[in-house]
RNA sequence: GCGUCGGUGGUAGAGUGGUCAAUUACAACAGACUGUAAAUCUGUCGCCUCCGGGCUACGAAGGUUCGAAUCCUUCCCGACGCA
């Protein structure tokens, strides 16, 4: 049997050096790197999210960085569908595709068996439940898959709708919503865990905060609220608050709380992937030696 | 120095005799996540617990009362006003 090509993924809590690193592992692997970042992949959303700028990025390809516009939404199976392309495409011509970015939903996607059925959105049937309540949604998903209607919690009232409209899609073309399986890699992850004491982190949020409003975080923001035809990219509130606190009404005081309220969530998240091999940014020597021993 | 107002849990800030271990918000801690995921949501949050309850608590010390974070006295601290 073939070896199973190797894939390097770097994920993290968020400014903790990530892209940095992945630049320099590309540097000696010859890799190219694609970003798993929820919010990198749309145009107009710079400053805010961190992204890495050209002269950042060393030369090194880097991809799924500005795939989508502001106003629409992307999605995770998107996403997927993009990155396993890309993967294709990097091992093809020989290289190593290094995974970079803070979005555990999205790096699941690729690295585990979480699969998105191929249910295309029925628009005629959402029409019919847009206006449905959520109980009434509710019952309509019990009655379709039991499984399903369990594992959806009743207090997030805010997300329900969508995720039983979904539910009830999938399951009506389908007979019931597939279980996650987890499918069996086409690949070998590497996945190095970067994380800092909250100490550490702290004083790097501050920094970087700070130099996001001097970048010009609020002119960026201004620029994504202003209606298209005067030259900008006609962002709704509602829309931007879903980018993040870094974009609604944001101050330096309070983008610092929420960053390190997040990245703990991220950690929350990353918990339970027992693969992720995880140091302290600070140790890149150690980084180095352990991915000489991988590959 | 005199006068006024105030001192409540990690913070802000409710409560002004029993229903108060004390509304709420924030922070903290833990967790969820099947096409929005930096979003959204849940639980815990004085100490101990055999989860029945027990103990210590609202600046300090006394007092009134069957009962006090709440009333009284003195003291300490803070803000403001007058000197």
């Amino acid at each position: 049997m073939k070896k199973k090509p190797t894939i390097i993924v770097i994920l993290g809590q968020t400014a903790t050096g990530k892209s940095n690193l992945a630049v320099q592992i590309a540097k000696k692997v010859r890799g190219e790197v694609i970003s798993a970042d929820s919010r990198q992949v749309y145009t107009g959303l710079d400053i805010g999210t961190g992204k890495i700028t050209k002269k950042e990025m060393k030369g090194v390809p880097h991809y799924l960085l500005d795939v989508a516009k502001p106003k629409k939404r992307f999605t995770v199976a998107q996403f997927k569908k993009l990155a396993e392309e890309k993967i294709e495409d990097i091992l093809t011509r020989g290289k190593t595709p290094i995974i970079c970015g803070g979005t555990g939903f999205y790096i699941d996607a690729i690295t585990k068996g979480v699969f998105f059925p191929e249910v295309p959105p029925n628009v005629k049937l959402r029409k019919i439940l847009e206006h449905k309540t959520e109980a009434e949604l509710f019952k309509m998903l019990q009655k379709l898959d039991q499984r399903r209607a369990k594992d959806i919690d009743k207090k997030n009232e805010q997300q329900n709708k969508v995720r039983l409209v979904r539910a009830i899609e999938i399951a009506k073309a389908l007979g019931k919503v597939p279980k996650i399986q987890e499918l069996k890699p086409k690949y070998t992850f590497i996945k190095i865990g970067l994380t800092l004491p909250t100490e550490e982190l702290q004083k790097k949020v501050t920094k970087r905060v700070g130099q996001m409003f001097k970048q010009g975080l609020l002119k960026e923001i201004t620029k994504l609220k202003k209606p298209v035809h005067l030259g900008g990219m006609g962002v709704s509130d509602k829309r931007l608050k879903e980018f993040g606190f870094e974009y609604y009404k944001p101050t330096p005081e309070r983008v610092i709380i929420e960053t390190i309220k997040y990245s703990k969530r991220q950690i929350t998240w990353f918990k339970r992937d027992k693969q992720i091999k995880w140091f302290s940014s600070l140790e890149s020597k150690k980084i180095q030696e352990f991915l000489k021993e991988k590959i």
